[in-house]
DNA sequence: ATTATTGGATAGTACAACTAGCCAATGCCT
DNA sequence: AGGCATTGGCTAGTTGTACTATCCAATAAT
């Protein structure tokens, strides 16, 4: 397969498949002479996972390789790897040197995660993420202490987590179990927060109803 | 309260106040002379709004202006307020002109929408980023139909939904009702996500075990 | 032999979210 | 009343990201 095939197959556009192997998003194909390399199916697959993650996931780039890098390093078991992901899909959080407010958000957020008796990192950043969006629920004059996240953590998170690490297929090879792991990782992320969006406006329409002070 | 105070008091630069302005996010001061604006308790409160629908929400400042328009609009209901949040946060789907794999996705939204018996306008955005997250899960060859989402929807997200409308102060003004519908609209979508993948290093560390084939 | 394609490299584009600089008018302080 | 600092408004520049376009010489296909 050549790159045009390897375009029309995947549908991304031959100078965007060149830019993700300059990137090293996309490994290089076997070189077939100076000036022709050929691709597999390997190369489709990897390109799909890409997409998904760039156009689902909202990954950046960066991101990306990263995750790329830790699917590819066989030496990593898998719980590494979700290690890996979750530390790329991670924003930089720039960091409150001796800001009282964030102390007492992130310790809000590591008091949450141990009373639900969750086996976390103490170095992940998902912790920090956590202490963000409690700060800033607070900021706004909304509820935000562990105790009202708590609920949502208890019947619903765990609920969901261990539903996706559940569904990944441990029979088949490590690339296919990691693969899964990944893109369960971040599209379901992706495909939950659509449902609960569609909840949402659903709940809105029966309680508030659909009528409203007045059309748009 | 002049421009340096507020900068003072949100913690947002100058320059990026002069921008927000310029760019509709911000509502001007009061004029009280030709080079002097008086701002107030309101205007730092809708920096507060912006950064968390930026920093938190990942909104583009083109969303946030839409949304916010929403917000400052008196004559629209909350329903519809929620409405054109979900509307702003969507993102651009480009059109799947006719794409046999993207009609058959998109009625699987559709028919998992409907046998969940949630009331969504048919013209909703939120269904075509439904059929984007099938359509995607299902190039990946993972489990993708209603049916697999089916749980996650029913048990998860019709709890979480219900309780964030719930949670809708309707006893205030209606920028605080307004205001607290958006926000928990897009900060609890990203609390729940943290949440979720918590729950989920924390599911992986039980299952797969914390010791790999290697370290990192 | 000729035409088209490929890989590799470099440079340019488009958009988003700021950030910087300038300027004249004014406010505030003494 | 005089003078320095601040303000609002303007325009332009910067940074970062994800591409996209163009060139070029070396093949491969016909």
């Amino acid at each position: 397969m050549r790159i045009s095939q390897l375009s029309a197959a995947s549908g991304v556009p031959i100078p965007t498949i060149k830019y993700y192997l300059r990137e090293g998003l996309l490994p290089a194909g076997e070189q077939t002479s100076a000036t022709r390399a050929e691709y597999g199916a390997r190369h489709v697959r990897r390109l799909r996972l890409i997409r998904a993650l760039l156009e689902v996931g909202r990954l950046p780039i960066a991101a990306i390789r990263k995750v790329l890098a830790a699917v590819d390093d066989e030496t990593l078991s898998m719980h590494h790897v979700l290690g890996t992901a979750h530390y790329a899909i991670a924003p930089e959080i720039e960091p409150h040197p001796d800001d009282e407010a964030w102390h007492a958000a992130r310790g809000e957020a590591d008091r949450l995660i141990a009373d639900l008796g969750w086996q976390v990192d103490a170095q992940a950043p998902t912790r920090d993420e956590l202490a963000q969006v409690i700060l800033t629920l607070d900021r706004l004059g909304l509820p935000a202490t562990g105790e009202a996240l708590r609920p949502y953590a208890e019947k619903a998170m765990e609920l969901v987590a261990e539903h996706e690490i559940g569904v990944i297929p441990l029979d088949r090879t490590r690339e296919e179990a990691v693969e899964a792991l990944v893109v369960g990782t971040v599209v379901h992320g992706r495909a939950l927060d659509v449902l609960r969006r569609l909840a949402q406006e659903s709940a809105s329409a029966r309680i508030f109803g659909i009528s409203g002070t007045s059309g748009d």
